[in-house]
DNA sequence: GAAAATATGTAGCAATCACTACATTTATTT
DNA sequence: AAATAAATGTAGTGATTGCTACATATTTTC
């Protein structure tokens, strides 16, 4: 049963189950046996296809990363309309952490890891998103329709999208404990998501 | 030699190594050996004082949010300067965490764990900071003097800051090679801490 | 269909893990 | 100074860790 279809499974499933195991339990907490079980597999499966835990942690952050671009590429803006494209753009980063909790635990993982693993991988040049630029031409639009204001840098609005969306995910539990109220509810991720646009938009703006 | 002074200073020397070590090698990767040998003690020290290691964990944040509050008390306002305050809340906050970003990456750890250690923690409600009801304060102020808007929630301008200062920080070794600049100059600092102060004044200011 | 390459299964190793039993030393109380 | 309590030192436990040696099965190549 060792067809080569089945055998690419093996190393999908495996690619798949530690992506979660190590969301889940950290790096030295997502141990070969949670991962190669979780696969419904065995660990030496692990090490054939990845070489070594390490191995597999820098797989599945390039696995991650290599997502995160795919997913970028699929959104359609019309920088005509900077204002909606701003919008569009805000509201697909939310959705995308909101749906994928596991991007943004990773990448607290490599960095607690001081990016040690990320260091290793030879695709890390792959790795820079295509969204800076994308928001470059977007703010450019802006400008030249006299909407928005021209001393502001794609990068800092990038930033700013990033850490207001990746903060409210990535510190839900601690947020919980210390607003004490739901973080999670659709109408609260709504309202945050909205205090992004207001925020990113009153950024941007001309001065009038 | 085991004097009240000293054992008192055993049980520090024991939360201060903790400290480093897990914000260092995470909840799992910090041994029992690894901080109690940075301690330059004994790994059954750590179980009399703390009872095990989840116990030791748990002083650490107790520890940790205990600090923080303690150095926001010293932050002196004057909330008839709304603008002038609001700067000043930034700077703190920015500052603090560029200082300890042991705070940073202890709160990622425990949000990796959802939280679970927190909530064993019979200090948490002790955790909630005052700085919600400073800034509140300083919305009012400003609201008052005709400057800012009233449709502005302090819990939400408070978010904006946390996840600006906090995000920079958390993500410094991912971003790095993202972004492919160096993050930590005191130049790159600045001037993201002075792109956090324009966003949130333009955030709050009232709409002419 | 033999040979080679790819893929999988089994069993176990040395190191490390959190934790504890037990003894001993030092400080405090009476 | 005797009794008690607090603090520390020693040596080990069983369980789990990442990883590997070795054998076997399946698929592909020639």
């Amino acid at each position: 049963m060792a067809s080569k279809t089945n055998s690419i499974a093996t190393r999908d499933k495996i690619l798949c189950a530690a992506t979660k195991v190590f969301a889940r339990y950290g790096y030295e907490g997502g141990s070969i046996e949670k991962i190669s079980s979780a696969a419904k597999s065995v660990d030496r499966m692990i090490y054939y296809y990845f070489g070594s835990k390490e191995g597999l942690f820098i797989a599945v952050l390039e696995d991650m990363y290599g997502k995160m671009n795919q997913a970028e590429l699929k959104l359609t803006l019309d920088t005509t309309q900077p204002v909606e494209s701003i919008k569009a753009v805000i509201r697909f980063v939310v959705a995308y952490y909101k749906k994928n909790p596991e991007f943004i635990t990773l990448l607290n993982i490599e960095n607690l890891h001081r990016g040690k693993h990320i260091g290793k991988s030879q695709h890390a040049n792959e790795f820079s998103s295509p969204a800076i630029a994308v928001i470059d031409e977007i703010l450019q639009s802006g400008v030249r329709q006299g909407l928005f204001r021209n001393d502001v840098a794609a990068r800092d609005i990038y930033l700013l999208i990033a850490a207001t969306a990746y903060f409210y995910i990535s510190n839900r539990y601690t947020l919980s404990a210390f607003l004490d109220e739901d973080i999670k509810s659709s109408a609260a991720v709504e309202h945050w998501q909205e205090f992004i646009v207001d925020t990113v938009l009153k950024t941007v703006a001309r001065v009038a």
